[in-house]
DNA sequence: ACTCATATGTTGACGCTGGTAACAACCAGG
DNA sequence: CCTGGTTGTTACCAGCGTCAACATATGAGT
Protein backbone atom coordinates (compact mmCIF):
# COMPACT_ATOMS: atom_id res chain seq x y z
CA UNK A 1 0.00 0.00 0.00
CA UNK A 2 0.91 3.74 -0.10
CA UNK A 3 2.36 3.56 -4.07
CA UNK A 4 2.19 7.57 -3.71
CA UNK A 5 1.12 8.98 -6.37
CA UNK A 6 1.11 7.06 -9.33
CA UNK A 7 3.54 7.74 -12.40
CA UNK A 8 6.39 9.18 -9.99
CA UNK A 9 9.02 8.74 -11.40
CA UNK A 10 10.84 8.74 -8.14
CA UNK A 11 9.82 5.62 -5.87
CA UNK A 12 11.11 7.06 -2.66
CA UNK A 13 13.03 4.21 -1.38
CA UNK A 14 13.02 1.46 -4.05
CA UNK A 15 15.85 -0.72 -2.23
CA UNK A 16 13.65 -1.56 0.54
CA UNK A 17 10.29 -2.30 -1.47
CA UNK A 18 12.07 -4.37 -3.93
CA UNK A 19 13.22 -6.92 -0.46
CA UNK A 20 9.68 -6.52 1.18
CA UNK A 21 7.95 -7.52 -2.60
CA UNK A 22 10.76 -9.88 -3.09
CA UNK A 23 9.66 -11.43 0.47
CA UNK A 24 6.06 -11.88 -0.77
CA UNK A 25 6.75 -13.50 -4.23
CA UNK A 26 9.32 -16.21 -3.52
CA UNK A 27 6.19 -16.71 -1.05
CA UNK A 28 3.82 -16.99 -3.17
CA UNK A 29 5.60 -18.63 -6.39
CA UNK A 30 8.73 -19.87 -4.66
CA UNK A 31 12.46 -19.13 -5.03
CA UNK A 32 12.31 -20.96 -8.29
CA UNK A 33 10.05 -19.04 -10.90
CA UNK A 34 11.01 -15.69 -8.76
CA UNK A 35 12.03 -13.19 -11.92
CA UNK A 36 13.42 -10.30 -11.55
CA UNK A 37 11.08 -8.94 -14.15
CA UNK A 38 8.07 -10.19 -12.24
CA UNK A 39 9.44 -8.31 -9.52
CA UNK A 40 9.56 -4.36 -11.10
CA UNK A 41 6.25 -5.24 -12.70
CA UNK A 42 4.53 -6.31 -9.27
CA UNK A 43 6.06 -2.58 -8.23
CA UNK A 44 5.39 -0.83 -11.66
CA UNK A 45 8.48 -0.09 -12.05
CA UNK A 46 10.70 -0.70 -15.40
CA UNK A 47 12.76 -3.94 -15.43
CA UNK A 48 16.23 -2.91 -15.07
CA UNK A 49 15.14 -0.65 -11.72
CA UNK A 50 16.79 -2.82 -9.42
CA UNK A 51 20.19 -3.19 -10.89
CA UNK A 52 20.35 0.75 -9.34
CA UNK A 53 20.67 -0.52 -6.02
CA UNK A 54 21.43 -4.25 -6.85
CA UNK A 55 24.45 -5.73 -8.57
CA UNK A 56 22.69 -8.59 -9.78
CA UNK A 57 20.05 -10.81 -8.69
CA UNK A 58 21.69 -12.98 -6.25
CA UNK A 59 22.15 -9.63 -4.55
CA UNK A 60 18.49 -8.95 -4.18
CA UNK A 61 18.39 -12.35 -3.11
CA UNK A 62 21.37 -11.88 -0.36
CA UNK A 63 19.41 -9.41 0.88
CA UNK A 64 16.38 -11.35 1.11
CA UNK A 65 18.24 -14.01 2.98
CA UNK A 66 19.52 -11.52 5.41
CA UNK A 67 16.22 -10.10 6.06
CA UNK A 68 15.31 -13.33 7.11
CA UNK A 69 17.80 -14.61 9.11
CA UNK A 70 17.03 -11.05 11.07
CA UNK A 71 13.78 -12.30 11.24
CA UNK A 72 14.23 -15.39 12.03
CA UNK A 73 16.97 -14.49 15.10
CA UNK A 74 14.42 -12.38 16.66
CA UNK A 75 11.73 -15.43 16.48
CA UNK A 76 14.36 -17.40 18.01
CA UNK A 77 15.24 -15.23 20.60
CA UNK A 78 11.57 -14.67 22.16
CA UNK A 79 11.38 -18.30 21.75
CA UNK A 80 13.97 -18.82 24.41
CA UNK A 81 11.77 -16.54 26.91
CA UNK A 82 9.75 -17.69 29.57
CA UNK A 83 11.13 -21.23 29.62
CA UNK A 84 11.45 -23.39 32.63
CA UNK A 85 14.72 -25.63 31.97
CA UNK A 86 17.61 -25.20 29.44
CA UNK A 87 16.39 -28.05 28.19
CA UNK A 88 13.16 -26.52 27.49
CA UNK A 89 14.96 -23.86 26.23
CA UNK A 90 16.17 -25.93 23.16
CA UNK A 91 13.35 -27.68 22.76
CA UNK A 92 11.16 -24.67 22.21
CA UNK A 93 14.00 -22.98 20.19
CA UNK A 94 13.67 -25.72 17.87
CA UNK A 95 10.19 -25.92 17.50
CA UNK A 96 10.25 -22.24 16.45
CA UNK A 97 12.69 -22.88 13.97
CA UNK A 98 10.78 -25.19 12.08
CA UNK A 99 7.79 -23.99 12.34
CA UNK A 100 9.34 -20.58 10.85
CA UNK A 101 10.69 -22.87 8.33
CA UNK A 102 7.59 -24.21 7.50
CA UNK A 103 5.56 -20.74 7.38
CA UNK A 104 8.51 -19.96 4.93
CA UNK A 105 9.56 -22.23 2.95
CA UNK A 106 10.71 -20.28 0.30
CA UNK A 107 12.45 -17.81 2.28
CA UNK A 108 14.16 -20.17 4.23
CA UNK A 109 15.81 -22.14 1.47
CA UNK A 110 16.78 -18.90 0.06
CA UNK A 111 18.18 -18.04 3.39
CA UNK A 112 20.80 -21.32 3.25
CA UNK A 113 21.43 -21.35 -0.59
CA UNK A 114 24.45 -21.88 -1.41
CA UNK A 115 24.12 -18.74 -3.35
CA UNK A 116 23.74 -16.71 -0.73
CA UNK A 117 25.84 -18.06 1.66
CA UNK A 118 29.47 -16.43 0.50
CA UNK A 119 28.08 -13.22 1.21
CA UNK A 120 30.60 -11.93 4.87
CA UNK A 121 26.91 -10.50 6.26
CA UNK A 122 24.75 -13.47 5.66
CA UNK A 123 28.01 -15.63 6.38
CA UNK A 124 28.15 -14.05 9.79
CA UNK A 125 24.31 -14.51 10.91
CA UNK A 126 24.72 -18.24 10.20
CA UNK A 127 28.01 -18.40 11.91
CA UNK A 128 25.54 -16.64 14.61
CA UNK A 129 23.21 -19.38 14.73
CA UNK A 130 25.52 -21.85 15.54
CA UNK A 131 27.16 -19.67 18.30
CA UNK A 132 24.04 -19.01 20.27
CA UNK A 133 23.27 -22.75 20.26
CA UNK A 134 26.86 -23.55 21.44
CA UNK A 135 26.28 -20.96 24.34
CA UNK A 136 22.99 -22.63 25.35
CA UNK A 137 24.46 -25.77 25.19
CA UNK A 138 27.22 -24.83 27.12
CA UNK A 139 24.87 -23.35 30.09
CA UNK A 140 23.34 -26.75 29.83
CA UNK A 141 26.46 -28.60 30.63
CA UNK A 142 27.47 -26.19 33.38
CA UNK A 143 24.03 -27.06 34.52
CA UNK A 144 24.89 -30.26 34.46
CA UNK A 145 21.63 -31.01 32.33
CA UNK A 146 24.15 -32.28 29.32
CA UNK A 147 27.10 -34.15 29.07
CA UNK A 148 30.25 -33.05 28.45
CA UNK A 149 31.93 -32.42 24.78
CA UNK A 150 32.58 -29.90 22.17
CA UNK A 151 30.01 -27.61 22.20
CA UNK A 152 29.95 -26.53 18.82
CA UNK A 153 30.00 -29.98 17.60
CA UNK A 154 26.62 -30.97 19.88
CA UNK A 155 25.55 -27.46 18.03
CA UNK A 156 26.38 -28.75 15.15
CA UNK A 157 24.27 -31.90 15.61
CA UNK A 158 21.25 -30.03 16.86
CA UNK A 159 21.05 -27.91 14.32
CA UNK A 160 21.18 -30.84 11.71
CA UNK A 161 18.82 -32.05 13.33
CA UNK A 162 16.66 -29.72 13.08
CA UNK A 163 17.54 -28.16 9.37
CA UNK A 164 17.29 -32.04 8.10
CA UNK A 165 13.61 -32.44 9.81
CA UNK A 166 12.81 -29.22 7.77
CA UNK A 167 14.45 -29.47 4.86
CA UNK A 168 13.36 -33.51 4.28
CA UNK A 169 9.69 -32.14 5.06
CA UNK A 170 9.91 -29.01 2.98
CA UNK A 171 10.38 -31.40 0.05
CA UNK A 172 7.75 -34.03 0.94
CA UNK A 173 10.08 -36.72 1.35
CA UNK A 174 8.13 -37.10 4.50
CA UNK A 175 4.81 -37.64 2.27
CA UNK A 176 2.01 -35.31 2.24
CA UNK A 177 1.44 -34.29 5.99
CA UNK A 178 -0.71 -31.72 7.66
CA UNK A 179 1.42 -29.02 9.71
CA UNK A 180 -0.11 -30.00 13.04
CA UNK A 181 1.22 -33.32 12.68
CA UNK A 182 4.68 -32.49 11.45
CA UNK A 183 5.22 -30.09 14.35
CA UNK A 184 3.95 -32.46 16.59
CA UNK A 185 6.02 -35.27 15.44
CA UNK A 186 9.10 -32.50 15.51
CA UNK A 187 8.36 -32.38 19.26
CA UNK A 188 8.23 -35.86 19.57
CA UNK A 189 11.73 -36.59 17.97
CA UNK A 190 13.58 -33.48 19.12
CA UNK A 191 12.54 -34.04 22.60
CA UNK A 192 13.77 -37.81 22.12
CA UNK A 193 16.99 -36.28 20.55
CA UNK A 194 17.69 -33.53 23.20
CA UNK A 195 16.98 -35.81 25.76
CA UNK A 196 20.33 -37.80 24.30
CA UNK A 197 22.01 -35.11 25.20
CA UNK A 198 21.03 -35.47 28.60
CA UNK A 199 23.72 -36.85 31.01
CA UNK A 200 22.42 -40.24 32.38
CA UNK A 201 25.06 -40.45 34.94
CA UNK B 1 33.82 -42.44 -25.83
CA UNK B 2 32.45 -44.94 -28.81
CA UNK B 3 30.38 -41.95 -30.53
CA UNK B 4 30.26 -43.86 -33.22
CA UNK B 5 30.88 -42.46 -36.98
CA UNK B 6 30.60 -38.63 -36.52
CA UNK B 7 27.91 -37.14 -38.79
CA UNK B 8 25.59 -40.14 -38.53
CA UNK B 9 21.71 -38.77 -38.06
CA UNK B 10 20.62 -40.94 -35.69
CA UNK B 11 22.51 -41.63 -32.41
CA UNK B 12 21.63 -44.88 -31.20
CA UNK B 13 20.58 -44.52 -27.55
CA UNK B 14 20.30 -41.18 -27.22
CA UNK B 15 18.25 -41.14 -24.21
CA UNK B 16 20.76 -42.82 -21.96
CA UNK B 17 23.77 -40.87 -23.42
CA UNK B 18 21.56 -37.93 -22.20
CA UNK B 19 21.33 -38.94 -18.66
CA UNK B 20 24.88 -40.24 -18.75
CA UNK B 21 26.41 -36.61 -19.99
CA UNK B 22 23.62 -34.86 -17.70
CA UNK B 23 25.38 -36.71 -14.22
CA UNK B 24 28.90 -35.32 -16.09
CA UNK B 25 27.62 -31.96 -16.41
CA UNK B 26 26.04 -31.67 -13.14
CA UNK B 27 28.54 -33.02 -11.25
CA UNK B 28 31.09 -30.09 -13.20
CA UNK B 29 29.06 -27.31 -13.25
CA UNK B 30 26.35 -28.16 -10.39
CA UNK B 31 22.52 -28.31 -11.12
CA UNK B 32 21.73 -24.10 -10.83
CA UNK B 33 24.31 -23.69 -14.17
CA UNK B 34 23.37 -27.28 -16.17
CA UNK B 35 21.20 -26.25 -19.39
CA UNK B 36 19.76 -28.82 -21.88
CA UNK B 37 21.54 -26.40 -24.77
CA UNK B 38 25.04 -27.13 -23.07
CA UNK B 39 23.93 -30.57 -22.40
CA UNK B 40 23.15 -31.15 -26.21
CA UNK B 41 26.49 -29.52 -27.58
CA UNK B 42 28.18 -31.72 -25.72
CA UNK B 43 26.47 -34.47 -27.45
CA UNK B 44 26.63 -32.90 -30.79
CA UNK B 45 23.18 -33.26 -30.83
CA UNK B 46 20.77 -30.53 -31.66
CA UNK B 47 19.12 -28.17 -28.60
CA UNK B 48 16.10 -29.85 -29.57
CA UNK B 49 16.66 -33.51 -29.98
CA UNK B 50 16.36 -34.14 -25.87
CA UNK B 51 12.79 -33.60 -26.51
CA UNK B 52 12.12 -36.77 -28.68
CA UNK B 53 13.15 -38.78 -25.03
CA UNK B 54 11.70 -36.31 -22.06
CA UNK B 55 8.79 -34.29 -21.90
CA UNK B 56 10.73 -30.95 -20.65
CA UNK B 57 13.91 -30.48 -18.70
CA UNK B 58 12.05 -31.81 -15.32
CA UNK B 59 11.53 -35.43 -16.78
CA UNK B 60 15.20 -35.33 -17.74
CA UNK B 61 15.94 -34.17 -14.26
CA UNK B 62 14.08 -36.98 -12.69
CA UNK B 63 15.94 -39.97 -15.08
CA UNK B 64 19.09 -38.39 -13.76
CA UNK B 65 17.33 -38.38 -9.79
CA UNK B 66 16.25 -42.02 -10.25
CA UNK B 67 19.38 -42.79 -11.34
CA UNK B 68 21.17 -41.16 -8.98
CA UNK B 69 18.88 -42.95 -5.95
CA UNK B 70 19.86 -46.58 -7.73
CA UNK B 71 23.43 -45.74 -6.96
CA UNK B 72 22.98 -44.32 -3.92
CA UNK B 73 20.95 -47.32 -2.81
CA UNK B 74 23.55 -49.96 -4.09
CA UNK B 75 26.37 -48.13 -2.02
CA UNK B 76 23.79 -48.67 1.05
CA UNK B 77 23.45 -52.17 0.40
CA UNK B 78 26.84 -52.64 0.37
CA UNK B 79 28.11 -50.53 3.00
CA UNK B 80 26.04 -53.03 5.43
CA UNK B 81 27.96 -55.66 4.19
CA UNK B 82 30.41 -57.13 6.79
CA UNK B 83 29.55 -55.00 9.88
CA UNK B 84 29.21 -56.54 13.58
CA UNK B 85 26.92 -54.93 14.95
CA UNK B 86 23.47 -53.71 14.16
CA UNK B 87 24.88 -50.21 15.31
CA UNK B 88 27.52 -50.86 13.42
CA UNK B 89 25.43 -51.59 10.22
CA UNK B 90 23.67 -48.04 11.23
CA UNK B 91 26.90 -45.77 11.45
CA UNK B 92 28.72 -47.40 8.31
CA UNK B 93 25.39 -46.62 6.34
CA UNK B 94 24.86 -43.39 7.51
CA UNK B 95 28.57 -42.33 6.98
CA UNK B 96 28.85 -43.86 3.09
CA UNK B 97 25.43 -41.82 2.67
CA UNK B 98 27.52 -38.90 4.10
CA UNK B 99 30.02 -39.31 1.47
CA UNK B 100 28.08 -40.63 -1.03
CA UNK B 101 26.64 -36.54 -1.01
CA UNK B 102 29.84 -35.28 -0.65
CA UNK B 103 30.93 -36.99 -3.87
CA UNK B 104 28.25 -36.53 -5.57
CA UNK B 105 27.15 -32.98 -4.50
CA UNK B 106 24.90 -31.98 -7.57
CA UNK B 107 23.53 -35.00 -7.91
CA UNK B 108 22.43 -35.38 -4.27
CA UNK B 109 20.12 -31.81 -4.30
CA UNK B 110 18.67 -33.20 -7.85
CA UNK B 111 18.07 -36.43 -5.95
CA UNK B 112 16.00 -34.64 -3.47
CA UNK B 113 14.62 -31.44 -5.06
CA UNK B 114 11.31 -30.63 -5.19
CA UNK B 115 10.41 -31.10 -8.81
CA UNK B 116 11.92 -34.52 -8.72
CA UNK B 117 10.12 -35.41 -5.96
CA UNK B 118 6.53 -35.80 -7.15
CA UNK B 119 7.62 -38.19 -9.57
CA UNK B 120 5.99 -41.92 -8.36
CA UNK B 121 8.93 -43.47 -9.34
CA UNK B 122 11.81 -41.14 -7.08
CA UNK B 123 8.72 -40.70 -4.11
CA UNK B 124 8.70 -44.82 -4.49
CA UNK B 125 12.65 -44.42 -3.88
CA UNK B 126 12.53 -41.84 -1.22
CA UNK B 127 9.73 -44.33 0.35
CA UNK B 128 12.43 -46.93 0.25
CA UNK B 129 15.36 -44.95 2.66
CA UNK B 130 12.78 -45.39 5.09
CA UNK B 131 11.81 -48.37 4.44
CA UNK B 132 15.14 -49.79 4.78
CA UNK B 133 16.22 -47.85 8.08
CA UNK B 134 13.09 -49.19 9.52
CA UNK B 135 13.24 -52.26 9.40
CA UNK B 136 17.53 -51.92 10.38
CA UNK B 137 15.85 -50.26 13.27
CA UNK B 138 13.52 -52.93 14.12
CA UNK B 139 15.99 -55.51 13.86
CA UNK B 140 18.28 -53.49 16.49
CA UNK B 141 15.13 -53.07 18.31
CA UNK B 142 14.74 -56.81 18.73
CA UNK B 143 18.28 -57.35 19.63
CA UNK B 144 17.57 -54.99 22.36
CA UNK B 145 20.12 -52.78 21.12
CA UNK B 146 17.87 -49.70 20.72
CA UNK B 147 14.81 -48.48 22.69
CA UNK B 148 11.66 -49.71 22.02
CA UNK B 149 9.45 -47.28 20.04
CA UNK B 150 7.81 -46.34 16.53
CA UNK B 151 10.88 -47.50 14.33
CA UNK B 152 9.40 -45.22 11.24
CA UNK B 153 9.98 -42.25 13.97
CA UNK B 154 13.01 -43.23 14.85
CA UNK B 155 14.10 -43.71 11.28
CA UNK B 156 13.03 -40.49 10.54
CA UNK B 157 14.67 -38.72 12.73
CA UNK B 158 17.69 -40.54 11.69
CA UNK B 159 17.50 -39.80 8.06
CA UNK B 160 16.72 -36.02 9.08
CA UNK B 161 20.21 -36.16 11.10
CA UNK B 162 22.51 -37.35 8.34
CA UNK B 163 20.41 -35.47 5.47
CA UNK B 164 20.79 -32.72 7.60
CA UNK B 165 24.89 -32.92 7.98
CA UNK B 166 25.20 -33.44 4.38
CA UNK B 167 23.43 -30.66 3.49
CA UNK B 168 24.46 -28.05 5.71
CA UNK B 169 27.57 -29.33 4.58
CA UNK B 170 27.39 -28.90 1.09
CA UNK B 171 25.66 -25.52 1.33
CA UNK B 172 29.31 -24.48 3.11
CA UNK B 173 27.47 -23.47 6.38
CA UNK B 174 29.70 -25.03 8.23
CA UNK B 175 32.40 -23.23 6.73
CA UNK B 176 35.15 -24.41 4.75
CA UNK B 177 36.10 -28.01 6.04
CA UNK B 178 38.46 -30.69 4.44
CA UNK B 179 36.50 -33.61 3.04
CA UNK B 180 38.90 -35.90 5.67
CA UNK B 181 37.84 -33.53 8.40
CA UNK B 182 33.37 -32.93 7.88
CA UNK B 183 33.82 -37.34 7.45
CA UNK B 184 35.96 -37.60 10.73
CA UNK B 185 33.29 -35.17 12.74
CA UNK B 186 30.51 -36.61 10.83
CA UNK B 187 31.67 -40.26 12.58
CA UNK B 188 31.48 -38.42 15.85
CA UNK B 189 28.20 -37.00 15.58
CA UNK B 190 26.41 -40.17 14.50
CA UNK B 191 28.11 -42.60 16.69
CA UNK B 192 26.88 -39.97 19.47
CA UNK B 193 23.68 -39.79 18.35
CA UNK B 194 23.21 -43.35 17.57
CA UNK B 195 24.47 -44.46 20.94
CA UNK B 196 21.05 -41.97 21.74
CA UNK B 197 19.11 -44.56 20.43
CA UNK B 198 20.23 -47.12 22.56
CA UNK B 199 18.79 -48.41 25.71
CA UNK B 200 20.37 -47.17 28.88
CA UNK B 201 18.21 -49.46 31.33
C1' DA C 1 16.58 31.34 -7.75
C1' DC C 2 19.87 29.09 -11.06
C1' DT C 3 23.15 25.59 -12.18
C1' DC C 4 24.85 21.38 -12.49
C1' DA C 5 26.71 16.96 -10.72
C1' DT C 6 24.76 12.94 -8.99
C1' DA C 7 21.32 9.56 -7.92
C1' DT C 8 17.61 7.19 -9.69
C1' DG C 9 14.50 5.34 -13.27
C1' DT C 10 13.59 4.12 -18.43
C1' DT C 11 14.42 2.29 -22.96
C1' DG C 12 16.23 -0.75 -25.98
C1' DA C 13 19.32 -4.12 -26.98
C1' DC C 14 22.20 -8.62 -26.41
C1' DG C 15 22.79 -13.49 -25.63
C1' DC C 16 21.11 -17.15 -23.24
C1' DT C 17 17.34 -20.22 -21.77
C1' DG C 18 13.21 -23.75 -22.14
C1' DG C 19 9.78 -24.98 -25.29
C1' DT C 20 7.03 -25.80 -29.83
C1' DA C 21 6.05 -26.61 -34.74
C1' DA C 22 7.39 -27.76 -39.35
C1' DC C 23 10.53 -30.24 -41.89
C1' DA C 24 14.12 -34.00 -42.97
C1' DA C 25 16.44 -38.30 -42.51
C1' DC C 26 16.42 -42.81 -41.14
C1' DC C 27 14.46 -47.46 -40.02
C1' DA C 28 10.97 -51.29 -40.35
C1' DG C 29 7.34 -53.98 -42.13
C1' DG C 30 4.32 -54.64 -45.99
C1' DC D 1 10.03 -50.23 -53.23
C1' DC D 2 7.08 -47.56 -50.62
C1' DT D 3 5.03 -46.21 -46.70
C1' DG D 4 4.42 -44.97 -41.74
C1' DG D 5 6.42 -44.05 -37.56
C1' DT D 6 10.55 -42.77 -34.93
C1' DT D 7 14.27 -39.74 -34.23
C1' DG D 8 16.89 -35.65 -35.16
C1' DT D 9 17.16 -30.71 -37.24
C1' DT D 10 15.89 -26.07 -38.19
C1' DA D 11 13.56 -21.96 -37.25
C1' DC D 12 11.09 -19.58 -34.26
C1' DC D 13 8.85 -17.74 -29.81
C1' DA D 14 8.59 -15.66 -25.20
C1' DG D 15 10.98 -14.97 -21.00
C1' DC D 16 15.07 -14.28 -18.48
C1' DG D 17 19.40 -11.57 -16.49
C1' DT D 18 22.31 -7.98 -17.72
C1' DC D 19 24.27 -3.81 -19.78
C1' DA D 20 24.78 0.72 -22.14
C1' DA D 21 22.67 4.97 -23.43
C1' DC D 22 19.44 8.10 -22.30
C1' DA D 23 16.01 10.85 -19.30
C1' DT D 24 14.49 12.85 -15.20
C1' DA D 25 14.46 14.22 -10.58
C1' DT D 26 17.14 15.82 -6.36
C1' DG D 27 19.98 18.58 -3.68
C1' DA D 28 24.23 21.34 -2.77
C1' DG D 29 26.71 25.49 -3.92
C1' DT D 30 26.61 29.71 -5.67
Amino acid sequence: MNVKAAGKYHHGDLRSALVEAALDAIGEEGPQRFSLRALAQRLNVSHAAAYRHFRNKDALLQAVAIEGLTRLAIILQRSGQGTESVADTMLQSALAYVRFGLENAGLYQVMFSRTTQDDPVSRQAADDVLAVSARLIEQAQQAGQVRSGNAYEQARAAWAMVHGLLDLELRRQFGERRREDVLEQAENLLGAFFQGLITRG
